[in-house]
Parts: structure tokens; C-alpha cells; sequence
DNA sequence: GAACCGATTGCCT
DNA sequence: GGCAATCGGTTCG
């Protein structure tokens, strides 16, 4: 199978309604560069944070100096460290002064399995990127990754002296799309802002009921 | 300033 | 199934 093309989404396509652009992002593609070594992924579990009306969101109860980036531009990255252990990388949605995230849960492996094997350790080769806190373990992904942008023009060389690269890509769309609670929240327990591929071998956790 | 909490994971029994 | 690890952000006094 040929790989996904490379080029990063627009940016408009960030600047939307938040559920729509975490049902639209399975089957995208995500694709980092750290040090030369190219890494990707099919995209195949989010989940949608809704900004300052879901009680789940860093943005719920309004802007903070963490959450205010969801606030901001929309395709830039918002990455936070996850129990002191692990990074989530998510896409900032929505148009810029309205809140919103998308949760990147698991990738299905494409490019750069030694890279992501090297930095998880050995494993499945299909579970290397099957979870939030892996798939950026397996990427090189952390807090100073927060604020990139994912979409659009790729940084310049000169504006990126660690050498990283980052951006999300169109990829195959699933044949299916599966909705269900999102994982391990509290608040808000019910809503079905989960979104995966039910036919991917990748997930963190099995698709929730629904059917789109 | 101090206490508490968490959009997780892997290892333990 | 249970639980520790570990720390930035948030909240409270």
C-alpha cells in the first residue's frame, strides 16, 4: 500500500465545529520528524473537548495559562503532561476566541516503526501507538512540542532549531465510525465524543456502540 | 505557598 | 483487578 500523501491539511479545516473535525480526523494521517527520522500514523481513535460548556475540557471552566491555547488559533498542537507520566497531543478546533480540542487517542503504524519500537520499547507492532500516552511516547512528542502548528505551511528550518517537524495529512477514510463514551473522565461520563475506526486492529479500548 | 488532582500506563497480585 | 509513578496546573487558605 502506497503511503498517505504528505501535505498537511488546511488550517480552515481546524476552524469548525469540534465534533465535526474529530469525525472527519479518522483515517487522517499524523506525521512527525525528529532528527531526520519520519514517523506516521493513520489516525483511527479521537475523542472531541468541547471547550468552555464541557465539564471534561481543560477549557471548562475558562481560560487558564494551560487551556488558553485551546482559545487560540485553530491546527496548532496543545500538548499536556497526563498524571506526570505521560503527553496527550491534541488539535486546537474551532475558530480562533472559542474553545475546542481534538484528542488524539491511537495510530495505526505506517512509517517509522523501528524509530517508534526504539522509543516505546518492543511490543505489538500494532499496540506501539495504541493509547494517547503512547502514540506520543512512540512519536517523540512532549510539552515542548506544545503550540506547533499541524496544519498549513511546515515551519521553516530557521524557526525550528531542534529539528522537529510535525503536521496532520488526508489519509483513507474508514469504511465505518464507531461513537462511544470517552475514556477515563469524570465529569460529563456520558457524552458520545469518542470516535474510532471499529475495523482497526490500533485501538486503546474496543469502539464504543453507536454507528455513524 | 500548600494541597489536591488527573483526557494514563505498566507492572503487581 | 489493583495500584504506584510523578509533576504541572488549579484551587484553596
Amino acid at each position: 500500500m502506497p503511503p498517505p500523501p504528505r501535505r498537511p491539511l488546511a488550517r480552515r479545516f481546524f476552524a469548525r465545529d469540534t465534533l465535526t473535525v474529530a469525525r472527519e480526523l479518522v483515517g487522517c494521517t499524523l506525521w512527525t520528524v525528529v532528527r531526520g527520522r519520519v514517523c506516521a500514523g493513520r489516525i483511527v481513535e479521537v475523542e472531541a473537548y468541547l471547550g468552555e460548556r464541557d465539564p471534561a475540557s481543560h477549557a471548562g471552566r475558562g481560560p487558564t495559562p494551560r487551556s488558553g491555547i485551546m482559545f487560540g488559533p485553530p491546527g496548532v498542537a496543545y500538548v499536556y503532561l497526563s498524571y506526570g507520566v505521560h503527553h496527550c497531543l491534541n488539535a486546537v478546533t474551532e475558530p480562533e476566541g472559542r474553545a475546542g480540542a481534538v484528542l488524539l487517542r491511537a495510530l495505526e503504524p505506517l512509517v517509522g516503526l523501528a524509530a517508534m519500537g526504539e522509543r516505546r520499547g518492543r511490543g505489538p507492532d500494532a499496540l506501539v501507538c495504541a493509547g494517547p500516552g503512547r502514540l506520543c511516547r512512540a512519536l517523540g512528542i512532549d510539552l515542548a512540542w506544545n503550540g506547533l502548528p499541524l496544519a498549513g505551511r511546515l515551519e521553516s528550518a530557521a524557526n525550528n532549531p531542534a529539528g522537529r517537524r510535525v503536521w496532520i495529512a488526508a489519509g483513507r477514510a474508514p469504511g465505518r465510525l464507531a461513537a462511544g463514551p470517552r475514556i477515563g473522565i469524570r465529569r460529563a461520563v456520558e457524552a458520545p465524543y469518542r470516535f474510532c475506526d471499529p475495523d482497526s486492529p490500533s485501538l486503546s479500548r474496543p469502539p464504543g456502540p453507536g454507528i455513524l
